[in-house]
DNA sequence: GACCAGATTGTCT
DNA sequence: GACAATCTGGTCA
């Protein structure tokens, strides 16, 4: 049970994607196991922010590793991402949907409602209901507060699949999930 | 249950 | 001014 150091960020994106599968999203009192991840690459994924050129938008995507990078999107709609990504390239990876794992009842109250499943199977879903929002931005993963941590649980069942709600490189699979989970977005396993 | 359109704000051209 | 890595609620079957 230890906080994910920088060397595991710092490595190619889609590698990151994958493997952050199972691990544990943690924010101040509430937390929630990773099941759905989508890696979004740099110059050569036209589905990624990064793809165009650097704004001050995206530029934390240029950034270092192991970054949070949290945009506000449809006008009600946070997503949250990793930066991930070699050296000198940009990269991050969009945590999509989580399995509430700490402190369920303070992500219910955020959320209003009282379906379980329906919490955090969402990327919109998640921020809210860990509380994740703008202030989040651009701040490391690697100190505390907000990170992410190694539970030394293993996923057995990993699968991939196209992204969902872009319109370019669709073809790229590059959404990462574990099979059968009930909280992985979209429709049933 | 499946499909469609509206909401609503920050950012870029 | 247009658009966006989404969610919700409505309508129709």
């Amino acid at each position: 049970m230890c906080v994910l150091p920088y060397e595991f960020y710092n490595r190619d994106t889609r590698i990151v994607g994958r493997e952050l599968l199972g691990k544990l999203l943690v924010n101040e009192s509430t937390a929630g196991i990773i099941v759905e991840t989508e890696s979004y690459m740099g110059e050569n994924d036209p589905a990624s922010h990064a793809a165009r050129k650097k704004t001050p938008r995206n530029s934390v995507m240029f950034g270092s590793s192991g970054v949070s990078y949290v945009y506000f999107i449809y006008g009600n709609h946070y997503c949250f991402n990793v930066v991930a990504h070699k050296d000198n390239i940009a990269g991050a990876v969009l945590i999509r949907a989580v399995e509430p794992s700490l402190n369920t009842g303070l992500m219910i109250k955020r959320r209003k409602i009282n379906d379980i499943k329906n919490l955090t199977n969402g990327p919109g879903k998640l921020t809210q209901a860990l509380g994740i929002n703008k202030k989040h931005n651009g701040i490391t993963l690697l100190k505390g507060g907000l990170y992410i941590k190694d539970t030394g649980l293993k996923v057995k069942n990993t699968a991939k699949s196209s992204r969902i709600g872009i319109k370019e490189g669709t073809e790229l699979l590059y959404r990462y999930y574990i099979k059968g989970n009930p909280f992985v977005s979209g429709k049933k396993s």
